[in-house]
DNA sequence: TATGCGATGTAATCAATGATTACATAATTC
DNA sequence: GAATTATGTAATCATTGATTACATCGCATA
């Protein structure tokens, strides 16, 4: 949580920190870097700002993060979890096992997550602001997702709820391809510009909606 | 005189100037941009280097372009226009007048623009980047991008191709959002993660085929 | 308990960059 | 040909990411 060193100091040249070292200045560094990104976005965070809100000299964030793109990373292997989170959540929200309701919520999961929390979307997806490769937590959460979502499509085209024609990889694709596509013109501010009126996440789940039809199979008994 | 030690002695570049004044520097800082940031990216581009290459001072562009984003604003626009030209170059090629493919060439004249111009791409999907509610251009070539798209999917849907049950604006949000979505995942390197081993302009196509035929309608006597 | 060493933070500094201002020069107009 | 405007230069500033030399702490070990 919080320090007290971040109330109002009376000497300015001198942080209010006690003690010469701070105690956790790794966790208070993500922590800040989370609150400024949030407050003024990714691309007016200076590390100088992230060591001046937790209360330490420009400097000293580079002996725990070899670069800006370090502590970024950090940041972001602590979002995707609570996007993994969030998937997961809606999931057990399901009562019945339709794995087509399970691509429902996965895609629900995703885009709630990425409505709610922008700017951490921007980080997670960018591969200039953060070392995605070089972080396993970045990539076997990431994978894992991936692995989730083959599996319902996979099993939703066994049970003959999606349509057979479909290959699994090319579903896989696409329904990345498509939430990605919705979740990114809402941050990147594209909303407005399709004079979407609705409030977005019903604009998010309308969409999400005519995607998922399109896989469905159409019912044994819907000759006529 | 300073200038002429600026002055590359015997090479080639166009760079190289013989009066004081560059005599159409908009322009030049224009192309000279769009060199640096395909060749090294949007993030690292510097007004500095643009001037460089286009053979001034540092401070000259800012008497053209009050910012950097202003600069790259410009670039947008030149770019939205050759994204409106590969749409409207694909549409031409079909020969006969079926919505549907109408639909899937628009489509394909995106990604395949947004492939081959990914910077370009990043650049007028940006609103942080550039002023793009601010340019007059940009605003209207996007707009008749979107509005050429509903035109499509309304005929579409009159003609009875599409199933009647899907709403135009939902379409509209849905199929830019896929093509929007394919065209981001390509450009910002979530491809490889996503284990597309095709060539991406087979993998974009095979998707966008998968999202059209969700929304197609099924053939009159398609009954068995 | 004493001490020595590695870990952690500070201060000073560098280079790159976006941007501004005062000034110099060219081009244009009368 | 002089005055005016447009255009480019030089100098400078503030911000920022990053590095280095140094100060300080605190923990392990004897």
């Amino acid at each position: 949580m919080q320090f007290e060193k971040t109330m109002p100091k009376t000497k300015d040249t001198k942080t209010a920190r006690e003690t010469y070292h701070h105690g956790n200045l790794v966790e208070a560094l993500v922590a800040a870097a989370i609150a400024i990104v949030e407050e003024k976005g990714v691309d007016n965070l200076s590390v100088r700002e992230v060591a001046k809100k937790a209360g330490v000299s420009p400097g000293a964030p580079f002996r725990h993060f070899s670069s800006k793109g370090a502590l970024l990373t950090a940041v972001a292997e602590q979002a995707i979890h609570r996007l993994a989170g969030s998937v997961e959540q809606a999931l057990s929200t399901l009562a019945a096992d339709d794995p087509m309701e399970q691509l429902r919520a996965v895609g629900m999961g995703y885009l709630d997550w990425a409505r709610l929390n922008p700017t951490h979307f921007q980080i997670i997806s960018s591969r200039t602001l953060i070392d995605f490769h070089g972080s396993e937590t970045l990539v076997s959460v990431n994978e894992a997702l991936r692995l989730l979502l083959g599996d319902i499509i996979r099993r939703a085209r066994d049970e003959g709820r999606m349509k057979a024609s479909l290959d699994t990889d090319d579903v896989m694709l696409s329904a990345r391809a498509f939430v990605y596509g919705l979740a990114r013109m809402y941050i990147d501010g594209h909303f407005s510009e399709w004079k979407v009126s609705r409030p977005p996440e019903d604009a998010m789940r309308q969409a999400l909606d005519l995607f998922i039809e399109g896989l469905r199979a159409a019912p044994p008994d819907a000759r006529r």
